[in-house]
DNA sequence: CTGATTGTAGCGAATAAATAGCGAACTTGG
DNA sequence: CCAAGTTCGCTATTTATTCGCTACAATCAG
């Protein structure tokens, strides 16, 4: 995980900029403070800034550049080696398999954030009170995925999206639920659920 | 957070304005004091901030915008931003609380591995096949939790753990399973479960 | 030592997508 | 009713992404 110089130049540019201004800069701004004259380079380096970890970003979005803290601090508690599979009356599989697991397998390199869940809304689905849902933020979904969604501007909900015609569905994963109906248009969907984390007290 | 410069302008003149006033703006004084003619500008951008979870605002109610704290969003690259509670049909609580999550604040500075799930016999606890339970490597447990073990050295299974005099009862939470009984001798503990981690393709 | 390979660093142009904006017509809560 | 908020269709601008290309340095196999 080593860094060139040029690397340090292009992280030292983006905090102080975030910092000053509370966005973070555009390409453009970034090719200029750093002396150069295309933008393809500058997405070259923050492309390979992204794939080394230091930074995340939200694809095709304006000014989504974060910068993240140096990870050295604490070492990795954030990678568990895989050790097999088990199941119900089988010996664990000693598989040589992925060999590891870690929240950015599953994030990627999306923006997620965590929601705690209240309530059996989704008990079906098994996600129940207390679960962490780890949430790509998008506007889009496609037909059956979990999603967190406003309806009406206020009211925030977990659900499975359906598309009806002009209207869409969103469906609990609990029998004792009805699902709402709403034209598409009073449905803003503010993510996608990408995993869930469980954390036994 | 992903914050244009245009939408922090916008938000700096919502908090100014609250600030000094008491209340909110109408659109028609956020139109002028931005610069702009048509209100319909200033819709969208309430609306796309109140998207990324900055604002708050009642469904066509006079000067109802709230203007959210910034959420401190220290995320490592495993470190997610905890960014309220969800409930169906309730808006998110977006609360102040431990404000981020991540695998380290299940493993402690425990010796944790994680193994991957098959099969069915955990269903009623909601953890199901693809989970990855993580495991705490240990040969203790106390009554009621999840642990794995091995019965007669050979048969590796994820079970709920209790005492019954000299003997030991593995009870998996599915109606459709038998609890298995062996004594205390042949039953080697190989951990207990801490969490949970599931990843929707 | 030499040549092949790989990774970093850079350019400009074409494209694609999100953001920002307009006016007019429509809806809703008080 | 009426003022404030919402939605619609439509531009324009800003910003990000992709492609093909050059150049340089380090590494590695023969």
């Amino acid at each position: 995980m080593a860094i060139t110089r040029r690397q340090k130049e292009v992280i030292d540019f983006l905090s102080n900029f975030t910092q000053k201004n509370g966005y973070s800069p555009s390409y453009e701004e970034i090719a200029s403070g750093l002396g150069l004259s295309s933008l393809a380079t500058v997405h070259k380096h923050v492309t390979n800034l992204q794939n080394k970890g230091l930074l995340q970003r939200a694809h095709n979005r304006s000014r989504s550049i974060d910068v993240l803290p140096p990870r050295s601090s604490k070492k990795g508690f954030d990678r568990l080696p895989l050790m097999g599979r088990i199941a119900a009356g089988q010996p664990i599989e000693a598989v040589e398999m992925a060999e590891s697991i870690s929240l950015g397998d599953i994030i990627g390199n999306r923006e997620v954030f965590a929601l705690e869940v209240r309530g059996d809304s989704m008990r079906d689905e098994h996600i129940v009170s207390g679960d962490y849902v780890l949430v790509e933020r998008t506007n889009t979904a496609r037909e059956g995925e979990i999603i967190v969604a406003l309806v009406d501007g206020y009211d925030a909900t977990l659900k499975r999206f359906y598309r009806e015609g002009a209207n869409i569905r969103l469906q609990p994963s609990n029998k004792d639920m009805a699902p709402i109906y709403a034209p598409a248009a009073s449905v803003a969907i503010q993510g996608k659920v990408l995993g869930i984390l469980r954390k036994y007290a």
